[in-house]
DNA sequence: TCCTCATTCTTACGATGTAAGATTAAGCGT
DNA sequence: ACGCTTAATCTTACATCGTAAGAATGAGGA
């Protein structure tokens, strides 16, 4: 990863190419591997040269979570606002689960990048000519999103089923059954099934 | 905090203890604040004298998010299971505010508790009184536990809407009119508003 | 009383984030 | 071609972190 280089010869490096090496060593390696020197390392340079393209490691992390949500395209909402919403929802979930190691981070920081105002921009757009008032667009939308995080969060600690299929079936009798008899639902149905009951609520609730 | 003792005194800790303390202070002064050493002398004792109580710190963060829902208590779902369902979300959404800097913990570690495990199974009863099937009823009960996370973490990093408050209207004049015509509304009620759609959604495809 | 053993403290090590400043080369005006 | 400025890089240093290893202390049972 780190061609020798003659001393002071420069590397040119770019605060996007310090987060997307973040990124992939994140990804390889998760978020305990990730320390200043090590990122220097596997980019050929010394730790505190990263100090110059991010102002301390906080940022980094917030340009972690930034990369995250990049790849976003503007929801498509010209059929209807369900499946607009239904497609942003998806595209999200995607996005996160592109990259688990750095979910975790999006549990303590924002993500409000040009990009992702962008995304929401154009949602509350389909969601305007759909009929809905801005105020509660808005709120349909943070609904949606809260909602994607959290079943991502919540899943990505490995398929929460892991955890019940080990106990005891005298303890837990229902638990056991339920987790012995949906072992078969894998993460994306059980995403769907409340994906979709959620739209459905939000439509009922106009 | 720590009383000056004679040395080799004990000061009797336990890990409930010793967990306890823990949350005080990622309470008062968040997580950065939480190590060994800082957390041994709010206790009185040397950071190594945990080790005796916690075998690490990460089985330490551990304990934090168990004493996060320890206070849950297994909901009621003798009226309907829609309000089972709604005050188990509204249950566990406050047992996770009451302690914010916590949160984030819950993203990178799974909460399987006794408690935790009886208060599912004792949900999972009350959706199985009401005709649902066992691995449905857990497809729900999950949905519903994912949504809560996920409300929970979008929204304590700062109420989202502050985020966009400051926004060029010329740049997102969607964003920033559904941000002004909704300031009034909280983040109680924007949950509820989610909550109950998501509810109803799960009622109709029962 | 003596022994055992859980509890606590001491010391030590490697790794971390980053402040301060030295060094280098790239790009510019002349 | 030359020197100046300035951004990129490295060096050194420090406080703090998690924790391994083991010594010291006192409580409780034999």
């Amino acid at each position: 990863m780190a061609g020798r280089r003659a001393p002071g010869q420069r590397v040119g490096l770019t605060r996007e190419a310090v987060l997307r090496a973040a990124v992939v060593l994140a990804d390889r390696e998760g978020l305990k591997a990730l320390s200043m020197r090590r990122l220097g390392a596997e980019l050929g340079v010394e730790a505190m040269t990263l100090y110059h393209h991010v102002p301390n490691k906080d940022a980094l992390l917030d340009g972690l979570v930034e990369q995250l949500v990049t790849p976003l395209t503007p929801p498509d909402f010209k059929e209807s606002w369900q499946q607009g919403l239904r497609s942003y929802a998806v595209d999200l979930r995607a996005a996160l689960l592109a990259h688990p190691n750095l979910v975790p981070l999006i549990a303590s920081r924002p993500a409000v990048t040009g990009q992702n105002l962008q995304v929401m921009e154009t949602a509350l757009q389909g969601l305007g000519a759909a009929g809905l008032k801005p105020a509660r667009a808005l709120d349909v939308l943070y609904a949606v999103t809260g909602f994607v995080v959290g079943q991502v969060v919540t899943a990505s600690d490995g398929d929460p089923v892991d955890h019940l299929s080990g106990l005891d079936a005298g303890d837990y009798p229902l638990l056991a059954e339920a987790a012995a008899a949906g072992a078969d639902r894998d993460a994306d149905r059980r995403f769907t099934f409340a994906l979709d009951a959620l739209i459905k609520g939000l439509d009922a609730g106009r």
